[in-house]
DNA sequence: GTATATGCAAACAATTTGCACGCCT
DNA sequence: AGGCGTGCAAATTGTTTGCATATAC
């Protein structure tokens, strides 16, 4: 995978920010930097970096949301402002009595939950 | 909301399966036995369904998947046959520390791995 | 020089929606 | 009779892809 401005950048403004943001989210972003950017290679550099496993690719309401942050941690989504917080590992334990049915590699969580944001506002 | 041959036979072909199929699947199989469902109907009967309660949605791969199981259990989905199974939540013990940041009503889990027949056929 | 990455637009896939009509209650 | 549900098709939304050109090495 050879040099590329565009992905630099993209791979940049994705560890900036905690926000877990979508395809859109990135491609708005990175134009007002790089107006001729075309949604295209946002999305062909976003597959990329997941297949390099460079990024997280995460799922929520039916649309792909990407996380730089590869330490281990989990996520809460607030049921109010759909929101995506990180949850360090430390706070959460998990047990798994796996049987033989099935080889477990690893796993993920996802909260779901209310922000404090969203707490004060009700 | 008021009784739909439509809406029953949804919810009863999705009752007598375990595989947690997609919309597209569920508008197939239906159609066997209605040949004029059509595919609004079904996407307009999940979403009614889900809002009701009745059933769960899950994201796999950007694509809704429902579950007519509503007792607590986690799903594992194989890496290689991306099917998805069920996970007894007895099989799984989950420890959150919740500061004070966030509210956690519930949450969920998707076990990556591998699944018997996957084993078997590697 | 050669291969990979880009921009653009068209293609694709999943889901939602507007509208006229049909069926529950 | 009145209103919710349906079928159909078109519209939306998210994502991928073909192709000619540009750029890294």
């Amino acid at each position: 995978m050879r040099y590329s401005r565009q992905r630099e950048a993209l791979l940049e403004l994705l560890r900036s920010t905690t926000s877990h943001p979508d395809a859109q989210w990135l491609y708005s972003s990175l134009r007002q930097e790089q107006p001729n950017i075309s949604l295209g290679t946002v999305y062909r550099n976003l597959r990329q970096l997941t297949d390099e496993g460079e990024i997280l690719e995460l799922c929520y309401g039916n649309t792909s949301h990407f996380d730089a942050d590869l330490s281990p941690h989990y996520h809460l989504q607030c049921s109010h402002c759909k929101r995506i917080f990180d949850i360090p590992a430390d706070d959460v334990s998990v047990k798994i009595r796996t049987d033989d049915q099935f080889t477990v590699d690893g796993f993920s969580i996802v909260l779901n939950g209310t922000c404090r944001n969203c707490q004060n506002d009700n």
